[in-house]
DNA sequence: CATACTCACCTAGAATGTCTAGTGAAGAGC
DNA sequence: GCTCTTCACTAGACATTCTAGGTGAGTATG
């Protein structure tokens, strides 16, 4: 009933959200939950508890780094960017889910 | 490398895959596989042991029932049916999946 | 009629990723 | 000093898909 509806991420979409918040440049976690949620016209929203996890998954992965910095709150943060590798894994991931999302389409769509 | 690629589902879009073939009247497993990946253009692809799991999920939800049946091919199958708490559900369904894909698209699109 | 193949169904356990529900530390505002 | 907010983190629960098997019965081949 509400038009606040918030829905639940898909599972493997987190990874494609992050790395593409990340490509205008470094930002700490905070930031990016709020991006996400921001950009997404508030549906998407994302826990803490999914976001630190996807972000080591991430660094794990090699396809972001991280620096000590200061955040604009004059709190301690980490600020996560992009690495090349990150960059060529967020076209990859681009491109599959807009061949995930049209052949859903394609299977929805009223015959 | 090959034009053929497939991919594998994101968690979620299964229920709503099934639901979904079923819209046009009851279809033993085999067919329901065979309806997604043709649909699909091949770029969906169900294994059997994500198909029988969720067809039995869907089941315990009141979302679909079934009857034993004759194939086309003569074999023994059970053939599922949309129920009406599955048609509703699966109204549900897509429109999640429509706010979903449409507020990723927004987190993508360059701005 | 023996064999191989396909169809149709099933399951256990691994793998993955998100969420719930916490903890902790440190700056800001009162 | 006290509370609120910001920022980071983690363990464990949970849900769903996949891997890798297995079964039984009909069909085709020789």
């Amino acid at each position: 009933m509400s038009s606040e509806e918030r829905l639940e991420l898909l599972q493997g979409t987190l990874d494609l959200l992050v790395l593409q918040s990340l490509r205008r440049g470094p930002a700490h976690g905070h930031t990016i939950m709020q991006a996400i949620e921001r950009r997404s016209g508030s549906v998407l929203h994302v826990e803490q508890g999914s976001l630190y996890p996807a972000l080591h998954r991430l660094i794990k992965r090699g396809w972001i780094t991280f620096e000590h910095g200061t955040s604009e709150n004059n709190r301690r943060a980490k600020y996560y960017e992009l690495t090349a590798k990150g960059l060529k894994q967020l076209a990859v991931e681009t491109s599959n889910w807009e061949k995930l999302a049209s052949a859903i389409a394609r299977v929805l769509r009223p015959a």
